[in-house]
DNA sequence: ATAAAAAAATCGAACGTTCGTTCTTTTTTT
DNA sequence: AAAAAAAGAACGAACGTTCGATTTTTTTAT
């Protein structure tokens, strides 16, 4: 797998995942048209992403809000409930994507080498389609509120215990080897993270997504033989 | 060297730090004495670190900075010349605390193996001596004007660029083998990184600083061994 | 050594601005 | 015509900041 077919396996557009916003959230939206409510939540959540990543989502107003999108005061309302409800829906939205597309990657059966190139693939090519929604849901991390906060520690747990698994699953049959696999697995986060927290780095030198994939694969795989 | 021999190697408190704020800023500190200066800017310091990484910089309000320090709006201004200025003073007073202990650390020749586990313990236990700095100092990047934002950015490139330069020497000498030696520098700080911005994580499973700091050396030096 | 004077430090009420939010009106679509 | 969507003026709250009053400390004069 590349990053090629990784797009065209997997939809990852903000249209739909702002349809899917849409359908689980008609409760508190007063927009009664789908196409009229997408067409508004795109231009919402594309505003709101830019503005966050750029000055932060507490340094941005409804009023910047309200000029990069387009729409008005009384259209933003009619979308969310207030501000606090537009982080919350950005935030569990975004983390439902990312830990639904996960899951569906990983859950044929392969070999444990074949299984971590999956995971880490995937990482990598999911926080490049969505690099500002990855960025912004850890840096605001310290806006939301304590159950907001657990589910988002709970997440970060979950993917890391995805790679814990797939390292013990190695240790097992013998192809891997290492210390601690937990710790281990921590590493492995860190550096997946690293793309997109620090993607104007890796843009200035010209690495491209597939050429960290690959060298992140080989390096972890030069990390996990006997010492 | 570990993290005993490091703190008394290394005085990184924050009185040290305020007094050399107290010096340099001496112009836009309306107050004389160094005693009273240096008082003021420790509660100061302390209290905005903390409620910056409790809620962020921008969410912290002066009026919640008066009630954690104990000292009173007039008090607060008598110290710097508004909220952006603090900020300005936290980022810069602390990279180049950063910079300067990284430095002094460094100076002494070595080979490059012992070059490289130098720099690695002093980065993580400074960062674990100064967590919260560097905690901070990551995450309010955002905040900062364009030239603030340029220098951090330096500095993130220099510390780069420290294992970039003890990574080639290794090369030349035999004893490193490696695909590129800035992606390499570049998976060893994102490594680095996390012992600071994930330290609720380390802190839960029990892991220490020395523990870290061990861990992290045989890893690397596995993934820089011959393929 | 003590009282008066000067300087330094501290205090918090008040100001103008900007924020999130509400709500009535207008426009567009059905 | 009725319903849905869009618009933006208006409101109270909270913000950063200012500034004269007050307290504390230091210096000077006796």
């Amino acid at each position: 797998m590349n990053f090629e077919t990784f797009k065209k396996k997997y939809d990852t557009s903000m249209e739909r995942m702002c349809r899917e916003i849409f359908h689980s959230r008609n409760d508190t939206i007063r927009i009664k048209k789908e196409e009229t409510a997408v067409k508004n939540l795109m231009a919402i959540m594309d505003a709101a992403l830019n503005l966050s990543v750029k000055k932060g989502f507490d340094a941005m107003s409804l009023r910047d809000l309200q000029a990069e999108s387009g729409l008005s005061m009384g259209c933003l309302y009619s979308c969310f409930s207030g501000k606090e409800a537009l982080l919350h829906i950005m935030q569990e939205q975004g983390r439902n994507f990312v830990m639904g597309i996960m899951a569906e990657a990983l859950k044929e059966p392969a070999p444990p080498e074949k299984k971590l190139e999956m995971a880490i693939r995937t990482h990598i090519y999911l926080s490049e389609t969505m690099q500002k929604w990855f960025y912004f849901s850890y840096m605001e991390t310290k806006n939301m509120g304590r159950d907001e906060a657990k589910k988002a520690i709970e997440s970060e747990l979950l993917t890391e215990s995805v790679f814990t698994e797939i390292l013990k699953e190695g240790e097992k049959t013998g192809i891997f080897s290492f210390e601690d696999a937990s710790l281990t697995a921590a590493m492995v986060k860190a550096m997946l993270q690293d793309w997109y927290l620090k993607r104007w780095k890796y843009k200035k030198r010209q690495i491209h997504v597939d050429d960290y994939a690959d060298f992140l694969i080989r390096f972890i795989r030069k990390a996990l033989v006997q010492p």
